[in-house]
DNA sequence: ACCCCTGTTCGGCG
DNA sequence: CCGCCGAACAGGGG
């Protein structure tokens, strides 16, 4: 499920829980979910503490305590963040579980590819300050991005889309919807785009980034019907531009989508 | 039953 | 040594 726009609305499915006290904290530090994980000092800490605020930032968030408390998580490929009434039982795959007055906060992660992280102290978390730029943001520039598909230059452009240290929040469905709408044959090497090309690619990912949040990252609400996600994973998956077939094949390790009139 | 999957990490190999 | 790629992680859904 989660990339940039979804990890935004994820992050916000906790906001009825803002400025509510912890009243426990279950959880079981085998999970793998908790790997490289102080579950102790997460139990301890947080306990009592108060709901402040929480950030998204590309597929990671941030759940700010009182006392200096700092909760991360990832969702990885299966999670999902809800919340439950206060006297909810948690189900098999419910790996943690912050109980409030009036209701409950729950991380559920069936396949267990996402993480809990947690952090003690003044200053934000050193995982949370080495995440890259956003796609969105100032200092996702142009030369910034000039340099980083120089740096991966022998790589299919569609992987190098997939590195979060470049293109943090970027999962496979935005890949493919960028690269169809800046007009790149998704085997291109990313040393290899023309200047043009380059500057195509610099617009639809940060549309592409922009439009998602501003529906899926917003209330869960799809984007227009011109957009490729909506056919890609469809056996006879069509261009939204062109009708015609989109082709498919695994690159980069994933399943890609691309249409051969538009991309090139 | 079998195949596929919106993610990341790690070890092998070129 | 660098960097790409496939496998592995684990469960659910089609």
């Amino acid at each position: 499920m989660p990339e940039l726009a979804e990890v935004e609305y994820a992050r916000k499915r906790w906001n009825p829980g803002l400025g509510d006290e912890l009243l426990a904290v279950e959880l079981h530090e085998k999970k793998r979910i908790f790997r490289g994980t102080d579950t102790r000092a997460l139990r301890r800490c947080l306990v009592r503490q108060k709901f402040l605020r929480s950030e998204a930032r590309g597929k990671q968030m941030l759940f700010v305590f009182s006392g200096d408390n700092w909760l991360g998580i990832h969702l990885g490929m299966s999670g999902n963040l809800r919340t439950e009434p206060a006297r909810f039982g948690p189900g098999v795959h419910d790996h943690l579980v912050l109980r409030q007055g009036e209701r409950a906060l729950v991380f559920r992660d069936a396949r267990q590819f996402g993480r809990v992280r947690f952090h003690h102290g003044k200053e934000t978390p050193p995982w949370w300050n080495a995440i890259a730029p956003e796609v969105h943001s100032r200092d996702f520039s142009k030369s910034a991005l000039r340099e980083f598909l120089r740096r991966h230059g022998r790589a299919p452009i569609k992987a190098v889309l997939l590195l979060q240290s470049g293109f943090p929040g970027i999962g496979n469905w935005m890949a493919d919807e960028i690269l169809w709408r800046a007009h790149i044959v998704p085997h291109r090497r990313a040393g290899e785009l023309s200047e043009k090309k380059l500057i195509a690619l610099w617009r639809s990912t940060r549309f592409v980034s922009l439009a998602s949040l501003r529906t899926i990252g917003r209330d869960n609400s799809e984007p227009p019907r011109t957009w490729l996600l909506h056919d890609r994973w469809k056996r006879e998956g069509k261009c939204p531009k062109h009708k015609i077939k989109l082709r498919r094949e695994t690159i980069g390790g994933r399943t890609t989508a691309w249409c051969p009139r538009c991309q090139r």
